[in-house]
DNA sequence: ACAATAGTTGACTAATCAGTCAACTATTGT
DNA sequence: ACAATAGTTGACTGATTAGTCAACTATTGT
């Protein structure tokens, strides 16, 4: 019974992950968000609490969106090796996509929002540290195949290894941002994880 | 001729410079600088044209201060290496310091602001950077350094590798923002950069 | 048909924002 | 002594901020 569903939640949810990517939390208003999704503000504080609520949504929506992208990427049935560079070449596509989109390179979202709230919002700082561990995650489960077959040496400390490898390219995608440029990122990129991985690049 | 120098600019820099790296550039209003400089507004427009005119003199006085660490942590007459573990150390026990004076862990203030205002202010996305890049060379020229003295490879593309441990570096200490923690720093970042550079840590 | 429910609306706070300005004051060189 | 200069002040503007609310509407299951 009630009233249908409609999408003005997940219209709000999108609008608001694009503004603040492209932006930054603090420079887009809740109004800027009501405008850009056609929305009145009445409607956006009848589904978010706040305009936090609101950003903690949309950074499990645009998860929830890439983790198809990183399933298929670090799927069992590709080669570990593979299975990253594979990451790298979705990292500089997305990237080069929203540049042109956006007519800038945006970065990552979290790490971005991360960083500038991490002082003032325990919560949106404690959901950017989950979500970037379930992306450290998949790193950390292909290192584990590369040391099970033997491409890394049986001593390898997995979740350091992952942890640093996850470090360098978060650095380089934030990097990105602040350049305003890939060329870097197309330059470096998939030498840096190999060079971090210890292993040959096969080009 | 004229009424004396005082302390007011400086006092509103540095006040800045504290305030933007814990908070964000968003989040931290004229106001709010003023009064923690105990200054009055008028003051404030006195000596800046806007408050993104005293963000670019924050950080360059940021990094005049941070110049005289980089001179001495690089300096020709320590060893190339040591210069890397020079660094580390200054690294972790900055961050250590600030972060028992702001009771969290701020990370790096260039990155964290670059972040936030890239796609909004050209001008301090520029700023930050050019500032970078003034920390990547030293970088470069210590990795230059190591090619000469047969530490590393001849083949070495130096500004290649100064750029791909700028990343990591960076990517560490904002992801330590992030989890407002300094142990992966403390575990992980020595071990990164000389895995990076490829070359065996002596301990 | 109708009541329960879900969604929408626009006008409304009260606080805060960046930035302005004319009047005022303290100190300098001469 | 005094005029030129540099620094200070506090009241002000007009726009924008996050968030509230009571009235309203559309759709549902029964």
């Amino acid at each position: 019974m009630g009233r249908p569903a409609t999408d003005t939640k997940q219209k709000l949810i999108s609008t608001a992950s694009e503004l603040i990517w492209k932006n930054s939390y603090g420079s887009v208003s809740v109004d800027d968000i009501c405008k850009a999704a056609e929305v009145k503000k009445g409607s956006f504080y009848h589904y978010f609490k706040s305009k936090a609520d609101l950003a903690l949504a949309s950074m499990e929506d645009h998860f929830e969106n890439s983790k198809q992208d990183y399933e298929r990427i670090f799927s069992q049935a590709v080669p570990p090796i593979k299975r990253f560079e594979g990451l790298v070449e979705h990292i500089i596509e997305k990237q080069s996509d929203i540049s042109i989109t956006y007519q800038q390179v945006c970065g990552c979202p979290y790490a971005t929002l991360g960083s500038e709230m991490a002082g003032q919002d325990q919560d949106i700082r404690e959901k950017v540290d989950s979500i970037l561990k379930r992306y450290e995650d998949y790193y950390a489960s292909a290192i584990r195949d590369m040391v099970a077959q033997g491409q890394l040496p049986k001593s390898t400390d997995i979740e350091c290894l992952a942890a640093e490898l996850y470090c360098y390219i978060t650095g380089q995608v934030i990097l990105a941002r602040i350049h305003n440029s890939l060329e870097p990122l197309k330059r470096d990129l998939k030498n840096g994880v190999f060079r971090i991985l210890n292993v040959k690049d096969m080009h």
